[in-house]
DNA sequence: TATTGTTATACTCTATAACTATA
DNA sequence: TATAGTTATAGAGTATAACAATA
């Protein structure tokens, strides 16, 4: 097994063994990537995440994308008011102080291009993962955030 | 297949099936059990990983650790300030207008209860992976983060 | 001039506390 | 009072540009 520095071999990296800093590493370089193909549609990943969502649950709350997403619902907050700015999100009030979201037709359509930036991605992940390990690599992460989540 | 949405099964997750979204959110679960464990000792994962990698290459300069691990040389700047001012960490003149970096006898003690850190954090992960998948889940993640490094 | 280190700055992500509005 | 949303703020991670120091 190499070791993943090339440049200099007189230095160890003692990092390399370990599960969590490639972790971390290769999120970095993957969600780096990602960022990349959205780019021409001005949108950051968590624009584009939110939007994903939202396109599958029209007509849903704040909260609900909060708990969905496990994200703070103070943090969403600005991602909305970017796609509420760039005029693809639609805000009706709901019961209680509560607002649902839904897309614009303009919302419909960046929709569609995040929607095949992110099959795009998927698809450059793939090419580096088996296909017949994929579904076990993707219960193997669950089963780590789970297990993460309450150590 | 279950999706990992719990509380409200009326929504859809459209992230749910994507590795790039679960390799976000079980990176950020699992560096902040590490940053937990890291608290006591009074420094961050990024501070730790630097410790940690000096300690295996005493007199290397702050250019080595850049180039190995992937860092910005002006973000490495407020880490090694912090951990001179901790005083685990002693600079020397080098070659030209580097600087080499080793730990103090204190660096040399603090190195050890944060590799103990890492290790409880290591086989806390191992817990979710079968341990004779684990060699196979790291060449995953390097081979994930290389291709991501050239799309 | 090339390399190394530093400063300043900015953007993103995450988190918490404190506040407002509504049933 | 409980729930939903907002504001302000703080900290960590990442990135770039501009600058200083030294061989």
């Amino acid at each position: 097994m190499s070791n993943s520095l090339s440049p200099s071999p007189e230095l160890v990296d003692p990092l390399d063994p370990l599960i969590g800093y490639h972790l971390r590493r290769t999120t970095v370089a993957v969600t780096a990537a990602l960022a990349d193909l959205l780019q021409p549609l001005g949108i950051n990943v968590g624009e584009a995440t939110l939007l994903l969502f939202l396109g599958a649950n029209q007509g849903c709350t704040q909260s609900d994308i909060g708990r969905a997403l496990r994200a703070q619902p103070a943090n969403l907050v600005p991602l909305i008011n970017k796609l509420a700015l760039l005029g693809v999100l639609d805000k009706q009030p709901g019961k209680g102080r509560a607002i649902t979201l839904s897309l614009t037709v303009d919302g419909e359509r960046l929709h569609a291009s995040v929607s095949e930036a992110f099959e795009r991605h998927e698809s450059r992940i793939g090419r580096s993962i088996p296909a017949e390990r994929r579904d076990e690599v993707l219960a193997l992460l669950r089963q780590l955030c789970r297990d993460a989540c309450h150590p």
